[in-house]
DNA sequence: CCTTGACTCTCCAGTTACTGGAAGGTGTAT
DNA sequence: ATACACCTTCCAGTAACTGGAGAGTCAAGG
């Protein structure tokens, strides 16, 4: 019989950590002095710490070791532990590289403009979203403002006119060719017309980055935005969108605020 | 300003971790209605709140992610968290690269076996011990007994013969070609003799495990050692120890207990 | 004007696997 | 007798939330 304190330093395991097994009953002493209430351990005992610290090296919680120190666990049950195991941490493998990858991105960043960057990029889910909208090839960059300002005047006076409820910020989803739709979020659906259709934007991951000021300043921040979805293993996979979190059309542009996301996947 | 919940769908973060991120100064609320303690948010707090949930992405912690949010840090400042950062990531990485290998090696173990292994294996460190000790080569194996009884009935009486103090069980450090090292640790040093030498054995990084029985098992435990060695990447540095913990001449071979130890290191 | 349902608030408890410390009892060597 | 190491229990703290209770707030619909 050995006390607690023997038993760590062959074991080497901390006295408090033997303390808390035996408290929350994984790993019990084999016999307590009703007197003095010392703890005492055997050499009995080994065996089945021995299993618990090598499971437990292979990152398993407390509660699956419990599990799997049980006697009557067959073959097939430790073989399914040990797969699920194995999945669990290849997932957090391939999260601790994916991360590596961003630090040296961001890394990289920092060397060449010696600050951070201006823009940050973080990865979300959208969700779906239903919205009236209509949509126009825009035949060059100077004609976007009017373009637009005609779109969305187009939607807005649709909803209005079958009593449809806004739900949220204009959104303009980029198609190819420079084919713009605006987009106005409702909260039911309504009829369509002739140049407005009622869709749902479909919800998807998305590398999003918030733009703050006026439309010139948009170049830069794509740029931004497609660089570091290069950078950081992803690939467009869709039209992006540009959300008006903040905008009026009779506004000071400085204080306009714009989400442009871009739906992305894993290379 | 945006009520805390359509913030929240807006930076796709939750309320209660929006209030959390409040409630510890990482990130407050622009404004709180002092009537009904309603938090208000703005669009100029999302650059802050994304640059915090870009830093998260690293795998900052919140408080690393305070000190790397304050305005005056310089760009060597912010390069030499991410470079720790980084460090801390790659060694996050290589474990869990071996931890896989573990899982491995014991899921193919389970093919073979169609149970738990036998012995388990446990890296531990051992710590230096002081010992008194005789050696000498073994002729061959039958003779293994008689002489591992002279050699440690010499050390004892030698110990007994300066008044040294016993400081734990008989450890046998197995040098090459079959010479054996019969030790037993002392509390002091004490003077040598003409076999019986004083010495430290060194600590170590040991694979240890644990034996019980008579020596006839001891050719599959160590089989089994050596095979979890090899399994797990590391290899064997030194000689090996066996540390009788539980044994007495006199006693039912089927008590003992003696710990293998394997000095290791990573491949 | 009242009700309903969606939001919001604060406060408290629980999560994991320990770790540290305080206050007090025990065992052994000098 | 007295150090001193060792043992006990109990309480608090860690990181980053999450869940729930109980109560107050707000807007829309009947």
């Amino acid at each position: 019989m050995l006390k607690i304190g023997e038993f760590s330093r062959i074991v080497n395991v901390p006295v408090k950590t033997l303390r808390y097994y035996d408290e929350i009953g994984l790993f019990k002493s084999d016999y307590i002095d009703e007197q003095t209430g010392y703890r005492f351990y055997s050499f009995e005992q080994l065996p089945r710490l021995n299993r618990l610290l090598a499971l437990k090296d292979l990152g398993l919680s407390l509660s699956q070791i419990d599990q799997m120190l049980q006697e009557d666990l067959s073959a097939d049950q430790l073989r399914g532990m040990l797969l699920l195991k194995q999945a669990e941490l290849e997932d957090v493998a391939r999260d601790i590289r994916e991360r590596i990858a961003r630090v040296d991105a961001r890394l990289s960043l920092i060397e060449t403009e010696d600050k951070m960057p201006d823009y940050e990029v973080v990865i979300k889910t959208v969700d779906p979203v239903l919205v009236a909208s209509s949509q126009e090839a825009i035949p060059d960059y100077e004609t976007i403002g009017p373009v637009m300002g005609r779109l969305y005047n187009g939607v807005v006076a649709h909803i209005v006119k079958h009593k449809g409820q806004f739900a949220g910020p204009g959104i303009t989803v980029w198609h190819e060719n420079l084919k713009a739709e605006a987009s106005l979020p409702i909260k039911k659906t309504i009829p369509e017309g002739d140049d407005v259709k009622i869709r749902e934007l479909p919800g998807d991951q998305m590398a999003c980055l918030v733009h703050h000021g006026g439309f010139e300043g948009f170049p830069r921040a794509y740029q931004a935005g497609v660089q570091w979805i290069e950078a950081n293993g992803y690939e467009i996979t869709g039209p992006n969108r540009e959300v008006y979190l903040q905008f009026r059309p009779d506004g000071d542009p400085k204080d306009y605020v714009t989400e442009i996301q871009f739906p992305v996947a894993k290379v």
